[in-house]
DNA sequence: CATGTGTGGGACGTTTTGTGTCCCTTTGGT
DNA sequence: ACCAAAGGGACACAAAACGTCCCACACATG
């Protein structure tokens, strides 16, 4: 059954969101009725046009009567309602998990893949074709792109197509050096992206390990200036979310770094902030480029991360920064997550 | 899954439809890829402008791709594509057999409901059901209904509802005395009808075996009059379709009769008229009320049979008459039909 | 090289559908 | 008798869908 849901997702996008809104309208009748229309709206948070138009859908299915006292659940409605409260949690599994996450998390948009990235290979590269598929539908008007650096964005560009508009993009890194493994590396990442969809891209090497002299005079170089307004400029900002001790680690991160993390009780980190339980920065990586003040509302940042383990990370870092728009992530981070 | 689906045909109706007209473009596009949109439009049946919009869709959905030369399949469409051939067979199960009735019996609507009435009794009431929703959507504009008896039609008048426009419906018999058991004759059939759903009704009450001096005079009462042309001019019909011998047996045919309808192979019955295979009217039953010839065009005909073995008995029929404008029947007697 | 046929995409006016917003009559309870 | 709440009719306006062009471009063919 997941199967054909699967495909009448692709094939009729808004399929879920119709059957969702009738079977609320169902539900609510068969709760309330004999109940009117305008009261109904209400519950319902529908216009009364709209409301009525579904209304006479239902009536002319004769799922429900309407009557000078208001609407009943006909027989046949009732029969539906109670086929259909079993079928809906199964439905609306998903769609039901992205709704919470919206509400609790307070951000815009959710996007749930279902599986788990640490049990199924995968399922992160149905994350990352999410991610693909999402950042498509923004690159008409958003045309310059921040990526960092992780294994997850390296997915993402294995994802990625090309397409009319793509040619128009500007790939840039969001920081430089955060220190990952080169194929991960933002850069690498950036430049596999913009070969993918043939669009442009700048990068951004800076060495570790500078004299603040040398750094400062660096940071003169023209061009170096013009990258990093470029990439503070960037419209669209697209990161993966780590466990904050794992990607210390990973970046071979002092040991005074890596014990003060642990004291403050780092859980998540995304592009070089690391943020505690609570949502507060505990430790940045020093280097260029966006920083998290950097996030205003007009960017639409895209943060991307799955796996059960990594729900804490997730909503570390959601509570450390309201600039979030959409978060993909897989069914066993959300249902951790909401599970807390 | 099949309950799955069945919910969504009431509470999105033409879904299958879309789903159905989608699948088929991203058939003929692998098909026939690469390929140009007016071409397609054609090979589909679609008109150019629809067709864009549909296509529009299915790029931006990742389906398919367009580019200068044509439009071919994307990736994932390919791989969507493969998966829905599998599902569609059963997903459209119905539907495809609906429509290859269509076209094979050259009717305007053919509706089937899954099951065999000859082995599951609540398929006739399904048939029924059907029959039932589907005169529903009539009876604003036509509102008078001519009925045939029948168990069929009894299951039928079961099956009705009341709404807001069958009080203005009037009911009647399509024929006199074509002698069925009194609870499936037509007169009785239509009291029950109008009954259920507050209509009106008028019945025909002609004695069986009158000499034709009586029967002349008959004729001429004015109430009988009126009650005839008011048959004469029923907007719609709805009738069954009955096996030749069982049908003639029932009625206590004389063996004249029988013997006759054996000799040349009378197959099919319905409101009094016995077909033959090919479809020739092999002999009818003499009685005043609606001929073969009264089923003008403008008259909707609803025929109900379902079941293997009627199989040939509404073959016969829909080839004798092509009056017919809905045929609802089940799952088993359509295969039948196909097969043959 | 010209030409003809196919391609996608832009554009525009028309039609249809959806919607927000009224108002009116009916109904049923107080 | 009255009032609140019901459904339904009506209308104007916006948005979407649609039919019908025309255009630029690519490619094969003469």
């Amino acid at each position: 059954m997941q199967i054909l849901l699967d495909i009448q997702k692709k094939l009729l996008p808004d399929l879920l969101e119709t059957m969702q809104k009738r079977y609320n309208i169902l539900r609510y009748v068969k709760a309330m009725e004999p109940v009117g229309r305008r009261s109904l709206a209400n519950h319902l948070q529908l216009t009364e046009r709209t409301l009525r138009s579904e209304v006479d859908f239902l009536k002319n299915q004769n799922l429900l009567e309407v009557h000078s006292s208001g609407m009943n659940l006909s027989q046949e409605g009732r029969e539906l309602l109670e086929q259909l409260e079993g079928i809906m949690r199964e439905v609306m599994g998903i769609n039901i998990l992205e709704q919470r996450l919206r509400e609790m998390l307070q951000i815009d948009e959710v996007i749930i893949v279902s599986g788990n990235c640490d049990e199924s290979p995968w399922v992160k590269k149905e994350l990352a074709k999410a991610c693909a598929a999402r950042m498509k539908h923004e690159w008409k008007n958003r045309r310059t792109i921040a990526i960092t650096g992780g294994s997850t964005m390296a997915a993402v560009a294995d994802s990625l197509v090309s397409d009319e508009y793509s040619k128009g993009v500007t790939f840039v890194p969001a920081r430089g050096g955060v220190g990952e493994m080169s194929q991960n590396q933002a850069n690498t990442i950036v430049e596999k992206m913009a070969q993918k969809v043939h669009a442009s891209y700048k990068v951004l090497y800076v060495p570790d390990q500078l004299s603040d002299e040398v750094y400062a005079s660096l940071m003169k170089e023209p061009s170096m200036k013009e990258v990093i307004a470029r990439i503070k400029s960037a419209e669209m900002v697209i990161h993966g979310i780590g466990e904050a001790l794992v990607m210390a680690e990973r970046r071979k991160s002092e040991p005074s770094v890596l014990t003060r993390l642990v004291e403050q009780k780092a859980v998540g980190e995304a592009f070089g902030y690391y943020f505690s339980e609570s949502g507060e920065v505990v430790h940045k990586v020093l280097t260029v480029g966006l920083q998290l003040e950097d996030l205003t509302p007009e960017k639409k940042v895209i943060a991307v991360a799955g796996g059960k383990k990594k729900a804490k990370a997730i909503q570390s870092y959601i509570r450390g920064t309201h600039a979030t728009t959409v978060l993909i992530t897989d069914e066993a981070a959300a249902r951790e997550l909401i599970s807390d």
